[in-house]
DNA sequence: AAATATTAGATGTATATACATCTAATTGGA
DNA sequence: TCCAATTAGATGTATATACATCTAATATTT
């Protein structure tokens, strides 16, 4: 028996909810043989590619309130995969991958690319590139726009 | 002094989640005066739209998992806001909105509305209207797709 | 420089999310 | 009918997420 088509929303973010629920089921399922959750796998190879920025940075970089990184970066650091320091300003933390962060990183990217490759097979090239554009566009306008009160 | 723009992600998976968060923040903000979280305002006005069904009915629609709807609708009845019967498998919730309920989501329209129509002009009309359909979209495929492993 | 205001991150709390596992009800077979 | 297998939802646990508030450090004002 297949799962019903499921209806269309009349709300956005619902509906932009829902696919992301649906997409990070999909990426942790992948992640799962290494113990990345998709929030972790993020974090990380954003630093790889992002390279040393404070804890207030990332998360103006991901939207991700500064405080939610305090647990998140907690658990990363409990296993050894982040490096961080004070900075010049000693109420911030300097971020960046431990070494075995980076081979933490180094054992999901397969995965990683595997599913990504994947996924654009399934959606197609033209589809996938769409997604990739829109995602970065919305997210340009909404930390830019102005919404009335 | 305005935030710096965000970069672009490889992970269509981290770009989504991060798209899916700004919004999220901005419809929470909006609802807040009426006391309503994203998830539960898409709870009530699904089952406003769909009319009666079971928790595992509503989680395939909203692609949530079963048990993640056991906890919102525990906080959703605690407010009074569903009512809920034994189906003829009396296994299975039936749920619906009670009266209550009806009230609570009439009360959230009037924000939910406006805050609708005001991103449909900061977006316009037209890719308003393509992110309704591609996130209808890309769910059904990813609802159907068969990801190898 | 001293007092005040602002800022970075931490902590308390509530909700969101899903997996593993459990219980109770139902279904399918022998 | 009785038993095994399946299924709906509940519970335990871990992480994700953000707001309100707190502390310590920095910046601003007088």
């Amino acid at each position: 028996m297949s799962a019903p088509r499921p209806p269309s929303l009349p709300c956005l973010c619902a509906s932009l909810r829902r696919t992301s629920r649906k997409l990070t089921q999909i990426y942790e399922e992948a992640l799962r043989p290494v113990g990345l959750r998709a929030t972790q796998f993020t974090v990380l190879q954003f630093l790889s590619l992002a390279g040393e920025v404070s804890q207030l940075q990332l998360g103006q970089m991901l939207a991700m309130d500064s405080t939610t990184l305090t647990r998140t970066l907690t658990i990363l650091h409990r296993h050894g995969w982040i490096a961080k320091h004070r900075g010049k300003d000693r109420r911030e933390w300097r971020l960046g991958l431990s070494r075995s962060g980076e081979k933490q990183l180094q054992n999901a990217l397969p995965y990683w690319e595997k599913l990504q490759a994947d996924l654009r097979t399934q959606l197609g090239n033209q589809r996938w590139d769409q997604w990739m554009q829109m995602t970065h566009d919305l997210t340009t306008i909404l930390a830019e726009a102005t919404i009335p009160n």
